[in-house]
RNA sequence: GGCCUGUUCGUCUAUCGGUUAGGACGUAAGAUUCUCAAUCUUGAAAGAGGGGUUCAAUUCCCCUACGGGCUACCA
């Protein structure tokens, strides 16, 4: 069995697409799987929608993911170059192959001639008008400079069938085809011709791509087949979805990867939830590092229906991988959402309450608020049915709290803890509620990364009791 | 419009003719907890519709409906 060979070849237009992220996976997952390479080729024929730094974009994206390519621009390799506007002379050769074969030829049709094709139903399809030219002809076209491209030459009837790791077979009427342009005027080769000449040179074994190919792919069999060449496998991909009508797409924002790391997630937990988008792995694990993928990856896994893209589940996966830090590492990639914290509160203890109550740690704003926004909530979060608080008991008891707080020097969490215990027990009201009241009384909000003695320790005996204080005094003027 | 393709709980999916249609996220209820979260238990929740084939169809075939893709000198 020949060697197994996957390439990723992205176009660098944007940022990378969480789509195109799963396509790398895979292909990588696959090749890593078979003891294969991971082939890297930059796709950039379309010179008029190259974006700046989007190489840079691929690059980062495949690094942090963990995809590391055996072969690549940057890497080198035997099949190189790896970038498609380095290939030029390449596919001008083969081009010119076909023409001698005549399954290509010279188009000199303007732009206005195409247009008198569409048909009724706003299609067009060319008419091989140029097929007919006689060789005296196009040698006087081209040398007067007329502007030109190369057109597969399709054959009009005849079937082509090509096989589908994914879909299975597929037969297609040639006569639906079209006959593509293989080399623009601009003398580049368009993504049509170029992927079939590169996967060959490239000796690509395995062509993992999204599903839009499959259209075309019977033009590319019918090249293959033309140049007497060995057809690659296909392994064409379902569509990632924004929802059942929509792809996931750069205009709806937040499908980058690395849109999805500035929301704090971490590569591991997106990498795992977007394989799990369209495979699955034949067992019931919901979580797999990236080894763990390659271990279990199989193409028969890989589904044929387009799958929606559930942040909900990513969020899930993500905290998964969130209390899997270690707590230095967690505070780590906290620190940056404690500029607002100010320095007497314990960053390390913050940490450490919040590890397992985030999902993302962008999260951490919305739960760190209490510190430094305080004043001015709302006091009927006293009242709270199930652990029967009420501002009336708040009130009562805040005076009692505050006086044997204000007694305990070693500010600890079991000591305080115990204190509240105490109160509760010498003074009848029940512990939920009473424990209730003094997070409330110090925090003023409902949901806080911690239980009441917790949030003592965390604010510190000053302004826990200073606190303290200025809720009881709301809650007697009954603001 | 034509061609290609898809359709199981809200979402991701399992089932390769015979199952109480399974799991996960989410959701509901309960347990536990020092709030919230975490954790644990339990529940609700699905085969697009219609024809066949078969002793038996979610599973195979056909039609319809609905989705998606392609129909560029974009990939």
């Amino acid at each position: 069995m020949n060697e197994i060979r996957t390439r990723f070849a992205p176009s660098p237009t944007g940022f990378m697409h969480i789509g195109n992220l799963r396509t790398a996976l895979y292909a990588y997952l696959f090749a890593k799987k078979n003891n294969g390479r991971f082939i890297l080729r930059i796709e950039d024929t379309d010179q008029e929608r190259l974006v700046d730094n989007a190489v840079a974009a691929i690059y980062n994206t495949l690094k942090l993911a963990g995809l590391s390519h055996d072969e690549g621009p940057d890497t080198g390799g035997e099949y190189g170059p790896y970038v498609q506007s380095e290939r030029k002379s390449i596919y001008n050769e083969y081009a010119g192959k076909l023409i001698d074969s005549k399954h290509a030829y010279h188009c000199f049709c303007t732009k206005e001639r195409l247009e008198t094709l569409v048909d009724s139903s706003g299609n067009r399809k060319y008419d091989k008008h140029c097929l007919y030219l006689d060789k005296e002809e196009i040698e006087s076209q081209i040398a007067a400079g007329t502007p030109y491209v190369i057109r597969q030459n399709v054959p009009e009837t005849g079937t082509v069938t090509f096989s589908d790791l994914v879909f299975g077979n597929i037969t297609v009427e040639n006569r639906e085809l079209h006959d593509n342009v293989l080399i623009k005027s601009d003398g580049f080769p368009t993504y049509n011709f170029a992927n079939v000449i590169d996967d060959h040179l490239m000796k690509i074994s395995h062509v993992f791509r999204g599903m839009e190919y499959i259209s075309s792919t019977p033009n590319y069999n019918l090249l293959y087949e033309a140049f007497g060449w060995e057809i690659p496998q296909y392994v064409h991909l379902p569509h990632i979805m924004k929802d059942r009508q929509h792809k996931l797409s750069k205009r709806h924002g937040d499908a980058n990867f690395e849109d999805f790391l500035e929301k704090g997630f971490l590569p591991d937990a997106i990498l795992n939830y977007v394989a799990l988008l369209g495979w699955n792995p034949k067992n019931e694990i919901e979580k797999f590092s990236l080894n763990e993928l390659i271990e279990s990856f199989e193409i028969s896994g890989i589904s044929k229906s387009s799958a929606v893209f559930d942040e909900v589940k990513l969020r899930w996966l993500n905290a998964q991988y969130v209390k899997e830090l270690s707590a230095q590492e967690f505070h780590l990639s906290a620190e940056k959402y404690y500029a607002d914290i100010p320095v007497e509160i314990n960053t390390i203890l913050l940490s450490r309450l919040l590890q397992t109550r985030v999902s993302t740690v962008s999260d951490i704003p919305d739960m760190t608020g209490f510190i430094s926004n305080f004043e001015n909530y709302d006091i009927s979060l006293f009242n709270h049915k199930d652990s029967k608080s009420t501002a009336e008991t708040a009130k009562n008891i805040l005076p009692v709290i505050i006086a044997e707080l204000e007694k305990i020097d070693c500010w600890d969490n079991d000591v305080l803890f115990n204190a509240c215990i105490r109160i509760s027990e010498q003074s009848g009201v029940k512990k939920k509620a009473l424990l209730w009241i003094i997070r409330v009384a110090l925090t003023g909000h409902l949901s806080t990364p911690g239980g009441a003695s917790e949030m003592c320790v965390l604010l510190g005996k000053n302004l826990s009791v200073k606190r303290l204080k200025y809720s009881l005094s709301r809650l007697e003027n009954g603001m």
